[in-house]
Parts: C-alpha cells; structure tokens; sequence
DNA sequence: CGTATGACGTGCA
DNA sequence: GTGCACGCCATAC
C-alpha cells in the first residue's frame, strides 16, 4: 500500500471529489487543502492527467475567476458549470 | 537521475 | 485594463 508517495495526487484528486455541485474551488484552494499551498501548479498538472470521471475536475477554476482549462474541452467545463449554476 | 512540461499565480511596465 | 516575464511545485519521460 502506497498511499504515502502520491499522496499529492491522491490527495488532490480527493478533494475534488469532495467539492459540492454549485460550488467551485480554486486551484490555489485545491493545493492548499491537499497539504501544499504552493503546489496549485502541481495541482492544476495532475488535473490534467486525470481522466477519472468519479473527480469533477471541471470544478476547479483560476484564482482569477477564468474558467482555466479542462481536459475534455473548455467549452464542457464552461457548460457544466452553467448547469450547476456554479456560475 | 536530470530535463522538460503545465488546466497557475503574482508582479511589473 | 492589457501584456509579458518570472517563480514555483509535482509529475512524466
């Protein structure tokens, strides 16, 4: 059992699972509560990677308000966050 | 092991 | 308000 060396990772994507519908957290908020306030690029990279449909992703958002990126298509993560009214 | 990358953030012109 | 450059950290190759 690894659980010690992603734990970034694993941690990361775990707190996005953990993000409510209607509400949006920034990556900077995303690295803080993994355990690495500085590691919000990091972060944002692992995002990328992860292709897991079990993480809204698509909830995490710029610091500055912007919509980011997304994996599956900017447009997506603009259109599913109309939906849950996060925006 | 070292290099390159990136869905970021902040500061300055 | 806009654009550019630097920094910063974990992951992938």
């Amino acid at each position: 059992m690894g659980f010690l060396k992603e734990n970034f990772k694993e941690k990361v994507l775990a707190v996005v699972k953990k993000i409510p519908r209607g509400k949006v957290l920034s990556y900077k908020e995303v690295a803080k509560l993994a355990g690495k306030p500085k590691a919000f690029r990091a972060a944002g990279n692992i995002l990328n990677k992860n292709f897991d449909v079990s993480v809204p992703c698509h909830r995490v958002i710029r610091s500055d308000g912007e919509m980011g990126g997304y994996n599956r298509g900017v447009e997506k993560k603009l259109r599913l966050l109309k939906k849950e009214k996060a925006i």
